[in-house]
DNA sequence: ACTAAAACAGACCGATCGACCTGTCTTTTA
DNA sequence: TAAAAGACAGGTCGATCGGTCTGTTTTAGT
């Protein structure tokens, strides 16, 4: 339809597909996923309606990517990464809470945790994401389990003791930051961060 | 329209409304805001396009009503009542959940909180659904603080710290409930009442 | 160079969304 | 008891939803 003019066109399908996947994330993030649609995909990232399609058939493939190539990650590098690195448990712990507290006084607003809000919308509406949502979950724990086993506290307990240190770390910084959200503020992530480090030292699993 | 017939219409506005809100409340619980439509209430009450525009004239509007009139009175009755009636703080969280895990486990499925599923959905949507969210979780905090301070070791604690240990302890629930609805497993929230047991006990706030 | 597949563009589709509107019946008010 | 207001029914609307379709351009395989 187009004449050749002066612009040609330049495929770059592995470009497109991660401005698209970026642009959901940021989209299901900032809104949700039922309250995003497909044209503002669209608008977002200037692809048409047949590119998207095709790269991802429909809005489900295009949540699950987002879960699996942008969620999943985000989570490994914002709290698995740094919780096996860092030289203790609970300074990695505190450190990360510092970051994610640090980012939301700098943003001015609290988006909340990809993970928990996909998780909150998803869990229910398809087996698939919530399998995937799950899986995430699981490994954050088995991480965060396995650094537990390494400190002077954790040594002493077994396997179902150290899954359920982990569950109640996890559990408390979602709630905290699903607090955080609701208050628009990041104090709830604060006074978690400083109830975990009492309650890291009181079990010994500061190193 | 019709013929008068044999049967005679009996107006029952509040009827109606109870029947309305209650259907909204479930399905917002199970499905959420954004994926329940209008016509989904209006099956599940048998209620016509007209009276249900009638008591509320936007989805909005039922959305607020159904935070105010069913979610907020919910979190009273199985948070805010036992923290004030129960013989100790400590006894009081423990028995609220046992009791949500008793309903989670004759039930067969976690549903999660209905605060927390509708603060993830709609507390950026709407600025008067995040301030009708956020006073329920005030609310609640207060009421926990203000408890945290009849025992010996809350006591001894400033404004700042009991809020601080009311947000953790909200923040604790909230978090595991997340993560129960993800995993649909109730023993997420069994860690974090042990845990949270434990950590009561070393604070002082049994009594 | 030729061809088939992949990558894209954009019009188009039925379904469904929330909301509106007219009309009827019921209840309250004067 | 007449009239106004409230309660309710149901058809209808424009907008938007996610998705499809046809056609064109680019790329890869041979």
């Amino acid at each position: 339809m187009r004449a050749k003019a002066t612009r040609s066109r330049k495929n770059d399908p592995e470009g497109m597909r991660t401005r698209v996947l970026d642009a959901a994330y940021r989209l299901f993030q900032a809104r949700g996923f039922h309250a995003t649609g497909m044209r503002e995909v669209m608008e977002a990232t200037g692809v048409s309606s047949g590119a998207l399609h095709h790269h991802f058939p429909t809005k489900d493939a295009l949540a699950f990517a987002v879960i699996t190539e942008r969620v999943a990650p985000a989570v490994r590098e914002t709290w698995m990464d740094p919780i096996q690195s860092a030289p203790s448990l609970s300074k990695a712990i505190a450190q990360v809470f510092a970051e994610i507290v640090r980012g939301i006084e700098q943003r001015g607003s609290v988006a909340g945790c990809p993970l928990n809000n996909l998780a909150m919308e998803l869990s229910f509406a398809n087996p698939q994401f919530r399998d995937s949502l799950r899986s995430i979950f699981s490994e954050w724990q088995s991480v965060l389990a396995e650094r537990i086993g390494e400190t002077r506290g954790g040594a002493r307990l077994d396997r179902g003791k150290r899954a359920a240190a982990a569950a109640f770390i996890v559990s408390t910084y979602s709630g905290s930051m699903t607090l955080a959200k609701a208050t628009q503020s990041a104090s709830p992530l604060r006074m978690a961060a400083s109830a975990l480090s009492v309650w890291l030292q009181e079990r010994g699993f500061t190193a």
